[in-house]
This record gives C-alpha cells, sequence and structure tokens, in this order.
DNA sequence: GCCAAATGTCACATTTTTTCACAAAATTCT
DNA sequence: AGAATTTTGTGAAAAAATGTGACATTTGGC
C-alpha cells in the first residue's frame, strides 16, 4: 500500500466531500450493509463514481479490487482522516430559538461533537438551564473557553453581534467557527469559518423559479 | 447598455455569488452608503474584485465608470435576476425545535420568503398555533400546498422520513427544497435541493484542527 | 482641460476540478 | 483451471473556474 500523500495538499473541496461520504456509511452500516462498490455510493450521493474514487485517493488505497469498499473500515478511515476519533467539545454562542434547537439537536453527540459550554449576555437568561448546562455570560467567554481548551465554536447570535463575538473567540483560542448570523466574518488565516445561512440558499433557488 | 447575455447560461457558481452580494448591499444601505466600488465590496466579501465584476456582466452593465457601483440600484438588479421583487410563500414541514426555530426567524420576511404552512405528523402537534400559524397535519400536505400555489419548501424533519417528505412535495408541485435533514434526496432533476448539515460543517473543519 | 479612479471586456494564463479510460487485481462462474 | 466479470486506483485529458494584464471609456474632481 502507498503511503499517504502527504506532499501535496489536499484540495478543500475534496475535504468537504469526505463528510458526505461519512455519512452515507454511518446509514449503510446500520442497514447492516457490508460492502459497497463506489458506484453504488455514488448514486446514493448522486454523485460519479470516479470522484468518489479520485478523492479518496488522496489519502489511501480504502478499497478491493473487484469487491468495493469495506462499509466499516472505510468508515473508520474517513473518521481517522477527519479527526473524528475523539469527542470534541464546543462552544456556543447565543441562546435564542436557534441556539435552543442546536442544544437540543441529537445530531451532534453521535458525530463526534459535544455543546459543552452555552453563552448569552442577555441577563434574564444567564444562569438558566438549557439541556443540563447553565448558560454563562458572554464576559467569561474567553477564561471559560480556555479553561475547557475549547477549538470550535457555533455563533448563533444575531448578525451585529457576531464579529464582536468572533473577535472574542478567536482571542480565546477558537480555530474554527460555525456561523449561523448572515454576515461575512472576518477572521485570521488560521481560523476556519464555515456559514450556514438559509436565506442566501433560498434566494440561490428563487434565481431557477418561474 | 448591452442587453443581458441569455443566450449563455450562467454558472450555478455564479449564482450562487449574487446573495452574497445582496446580503451585503443591504448591509451597505442600511449604512446609508450610496455608491461603492467592486474593490471595496470584494474586501468585505473577501473575494477579489474581477470576480465581482464578472460575475455581474453576466446579467448586465450596472456599474459606472470612475465611481463605482449605486448601491440601491445595484441592489434592485440583483433583486430582480434572483426573482426577489415577490414575497415567496413557503411551507415548513416539521415542527420540532428547528421548525420552531425556523417559524420565529425574523430574516425571512425582509428578504422575500414568508413561511406560510407548517406541517407535522404528531397528533399532538397537530391544531397547536405556532408564531401565528395553525400546525397542519402531513396528510394534508399536497391539497393545502397545492392551494396556496407553493413552490418552496423546507425540510426540518429527521432523516428517515425525509425522502417521504421530498416526494410527497415533489408530487404537490414543490420544485425549491431546503433540506434540514442529514440525507441526501432524490428529486427529479427540475426540483432544486439545497442542504443545511450543521454536521458536516464540523467535520469539515476538524480536518483542519490539530 | 487634465488627472485620477473605476468599470467592462478581451484574451490568455493558470489553477482547479471533473471526467475518462484502462491496467491490474479480485471475485464469480462454468 | 480458466474465462468472464467486477471494481479499484490512477495517469491523462477535458472542462470549469479563477486570476491577470491591458486598455478603451466614462466619470468626477481639481
Amino acid at each position: 500500500m502507498m503511503p499517504p500523500k502527504n506532499k501535496i495538499e489536499v484540495p478543500d473541496i475534496v475535504v468537504s466531500r469526505l463528510p458526505l461520504y461519512l455519512r452515507a456509511l454511518n446509514f449503510l452500516a446500520e442497514e447492516g450493509v457490508e460492502t459497497i462498490s463506489s458506484a453504488e455510493l455514488a448514486q446514493r450521493l448522486g454523485i460519479s463514481s470516479a470522484q468518489i474514487r479520485k478523492d479518496l485517493s488522496f489519502f489511501g488505497e480504502f478499497g478491493k479490487q473487484g469487491t468495493g469498499y469495506n462499509v466499516e473500515f472505510l468508515r473508520k478511515k474517513i473518521k481517522e482522516i477527519l479527526n473524528l476519533t475523539r469527542i470534541w467539545d464546543v462552544a456556543l454562542v447565543g441562546a435564542g430559538d436557534l441556539g435552543h434547537a442546536l442544544v437540543h439537536y441529537g445530531g451532534f453527540l453521535g458525530q463526534g461533537f459535544r455543546i459543552s459550554l452555552v453563552f448569552d449576555n442577555n441577563p434574564q437568561k444567564i444562569g438558566q438551564e438549557i439541556a443540563g448546562l447553565i448558560i454563562q455570560p458572554a464576559s467569561r467567554m474567553k477564561e471559560l473557553i480556555r479553561q475547557h481548551g475549547i477549538q470550535i465554536a457555533i455563533i448563533a447570535v444575531p448578525a451585529s453581534a457576531a464579529q464582536k463575538v468572533t473577535d472574542e473567540l478567536v482571542a480565546a483560542g477558537v480555530r474554527a467557527i460555525l456561523n449561523y448570523a448572515p454576515i461575512t466574518l472576518k477572521v485570521p488565516p488560521d481560523v476556519h469559518v464555515q456559514y450556514i445561512d438559509p436565506v442566501t440558499r433560498l434566494q440561490h433557488m428563487t434565481y431557477y423559479l418561474k
């Protein structure tokens, strides 16, 4: 087996597809499927089989000719690649409706993430419990995030507050941010940001309607 | 002024950036900025000015040499391009925590979208009011969506139910789906789907951590 | 009137991403 | 055992997207 190609950098778009592969593999594992070909996996995901094989080849050789991929094995490998062999603690900033929905969302824990800190700046909310967590004052963000060694945060505050929160998170040592506020954040180059904005997604689709 | 280039198809990736431009322009308009150059807009969005000019040139000539773009004018033009000169009624399927957060989210209305139907299949929830809307039984989806002439839907149900819901939405005439369930949906080629899954986004970022 | 600024466009160059095609390997069938 | 089939991994080709540089042109300011 060839060693992983550490020399050349893996394109970000390839990395972005790995979680989708993993999601499908998790599903297959639950179904009890032991082996799957790139063609069948591709069909489920609505992409081409060549793309899957090419993507995976950046990291190693995980399949068997004539057979395909062992679901459990590939699942494990992708988890390793994505650093999902541990549980990541996540800080959530903003305990509004969205924050509540996120804290109660059961989908994180099984996939390697645990919201372990929740912040808000509303005095009415601070101190309240939500899904077993006490809402902390935003003023203690830096302190607590440092203390917990947290590297990932979710921003669920209004757009007007998002940049300030971001600056504080970055100062506290956060290196990955999932941002639900509809605003482009300014961050240092070593901090990763992913955006989730339903409105821009809907607007994208209306282009094709009528 | 040249006519819009209707002959060649506009790349989807270009369309996907228009909502971001619009979002920035809305912000600028609120700030009272009347004019902006592609360079300044680019800086705010973290992309290149050439890209903005090239993207916009697919649709017409909206700027003024020596000056830049009139914020209000460009805003109006992008809204026209994206078919945002009307309000789109949206059906929401799933009245759980996420569904509640979406219904209460104030960000839709100002941007051209109004959730006007909410469905769930839980008898306990059906008939309840949520932000002025009565939760309807999933069994009435086809009927009510048809009746309201709704073309856009948001799926906020568990992954296990998402494909069934999708099939029903498509049968009811929905042509654009914003899917929060962590599963790739099968739809006819004329139906557009956008995916929102915080877990895959987080997993994407953990690749780069430690 | 002249200078500086900024767009729109063209033609390429460059980079990135996807697709193609096929040898090699593993499995199944007869 | 040998032939046929399946499927991977991967170079090579193709396609798509982005970046660059030049430049005519228009506008606004001095």
